[in-house]
DNA sequence: TTGTATGCGTTATCAC
DNA sequence: GTGATAACGCATACAA
């Protein structure tokens, strides 16, 4: 049994210190060599003996040496080749596939990903971000796009690079990528037009969220710009989240007068599932209407349902390019990114 | 404009060395105190005159001063407060939902999580297992689950606390949690017959990964208890990745001879929505089936999928805190937690 | 080819 | 109360 430098035995993990790695010292020790030999040979330096290397590399096996990153990156003064990235939360597919995106970019590029989920809370949210600046990440990825979260903008220490995603930047000065959300909900209005459609309904969701808020911008500006569409349109909104109750309730109000609603814009897809629930539900009511985001099942409920599809994928591999690029010192204005949607027709739209 | 300690400007960012951060040095100097005043400030230590204190956190905010996590922890030879996390994929729904859980209990306990994900590639998790432990990360989630990864196993230095999701370790010595896989199948395969199917098939996945062999074993062992069942069954088994092509392929085979297949259980959300999908291009077969993993629209097709439910939240959560427990260093023997699977009982089962 | 001494940003010891 | 000084694990001038 080896006595570490550190006074630890290798075999017994002390149990506060968290455990007790061997290091340089150790492997110099072990192999006769000197820390700087021992360092040579674990950065692949030039100079050293092979027989040398040889016994070196031996006590490293031995004492199952690994040298520590974070040691090894405060001396070198370099990065800690890490970013930070806050998100809404997990379970969502679209921040479950921006989270991926974002990983894949970062690890191609030797870097390490930090995650952590808003969950709605802002105080969370900042601390998340302390969190991650206090150890020294390269850059942030801000996927929180909440209005309640702006606070967090001034959180984010001037000369962090940050690129927010799906949401600017209150201080101007960061990148930013995010889906056509108002050119999204204006190709589903057209699209509903198209199908005959005069007199629309917009059902939203969190009222307070930035894409939530353009999209319903494009709904509006869709539905002032076509002089086919009933003016009426424009109120016939309802922020969610919804449930049957909620659909119930505006359903008959936007159907009650001459004129009735006969489509439906839904602002996510929380509110397109909870619109097709309340249709199961309601078997006698007949609605066409576009979801905004795609979803696996889209095309196997009947009718399929007709969507606006984000590019997640692509919208997390361009902010996380954007942040590598901030990161290698490219000194340009702020970005603000644009990733088109795509309507994906299916059988949702006529009714 | 102040000149840090390192020699960089405070309002110019160097393009290489990251970022220059002040220092408590720079605190120091600016304030008119000594370092180890400033650290006590920082630290929120007793024995500071206020108004001493008063003039080292104005200082602090002038600076911006916040700090250097990394060098704290390597100093006082504390443990890193995050954990590593190994996952196949980002964007399915069960790895998703794994990762949430699991960062909300780290986060409970002020603990950061960094991920990366395997993608199917055994030297990717290597790799990402390796920088893990090169930041001294606490332990590991490692939630991949695919054989291939078992030489992951050995990649982890012995001492540096794992539990395993979905699998378990090949070295009998870490912790794992998992779901009832072969009791999920042996409750579809009774539903089933409960449904008065008595010749089945197996719609499998990946036979490569941990998890789908066992429900296959669940499968099989369920068919060979119940004399009602034609023992046919135990062979009618069709490996993934499965399309159109590949289980029109299974399904003449196994409706060919007499006693054809009623009902089918599928191993996986791919296969589920696979065969859901063939079964919209032949509307002309009739079958009942049960899937394995519950997934957002399966209420919504119809008939609704009746699925075998697996509780990905708890065991996230369970396996957390069965890491934090390690880490602790509560030094029990491993524990190998099985989470008990969920019969949702929709109409998919008649056929 | 190899080793010694110093410092990265922080905390701990111990003296003033 | 306060402040020199050493040390965490590692890399780097520079000397041998």
């Amino acid at each position: 049994m080896t006595t570490l430098s550190n006074g630890a035995a290798a075999s017994e993990p002390a149990p506060e210190r968290s455990r007790q790695w061997p290091t340089m010292v150790d492997v110099a020790r072990a192999s006769g060599a000197s820390l700087k030999t021992v360092s040579r040979v674990v950065n692949g330096e030039p100079g050293v003996r092979p027989v040398t290397a040889e016994r070196v590399q031996r006590a490293i096996a031995e004492l199952g040496f690994q040298r520590n990153d974070g040691a090894s990156m405060l001396r070198r003064g370099s990065s800690t080749a890490s970013i930070g990235m806050v998100l809404e939360d997990f379970s969502g597919p679209f921040y479950a596939m921006l989270a991926g995106a974002v990983e894949r970019v970062a690890r191609d590029r030797g870097y390490l990903m930090l995650t952590g989920a808003a969950e709605n809370d802002p105080e969370r949210a900042a601390r998340l971000v302390a969190a991650f600046t206090a150890r020294r990440v390269d850059g942030l990825i801000v996927a929180a796009s909440r209005a309640d979260h702006s606070d967090l903008d001034d959180c984010i220490p001037a000369g962090t690079r940050a690129v927010f995603v799906d949401r600017p930047s209150r201080r101007g000065d960061a990148d930013s990528v995010s889906s056509d959300n108002e050119g999204g909900t204006r190709a589903a209005v057209r699209h509903l037009v198209d199908l005959g459609h005069t007199s629309l309904g917009f059902l939203g969701a969190d009222e307070h969220s930035w894409t939530i808020r353009r999209r319903l911008d494009g709904y509006r500006s869709a539905v002032r710009a076509d002089p086919a569409i009933d003016p009426q349109s424009v109120e016939r909104i309802a922020m969610g989240p919804h449930d049957d109750d909620t659909i119930a309730a505006a359903w008959s109000s936007w159907t009650s007068g001459d004129n009735p609603v006969t489509a439906l814009v839904t602002a996510n897809n929380r509110a397109t599932l909870a619109l097709v629930r309340f249709l199961r539900s309601h078997p006698e009511i007949r609605v066409g209407y576009v979801g905004f985001d795609d979803f696996e099942a889209a095309e196997l409920i009947q009718p399929a349902v007709t969507v606006i599809a984000q590019d997640a994928d692509e919208i997390g591999r361009r902010a996380a390019e954007l942040l590598f690029d901030r990161i290698a010192g490219t000194a340009a204005a702020a970005q603000h990114v644009v990733i088109p949607t795509r309507l994906i027709q299916r059988d949702s739209g006529r009714r």
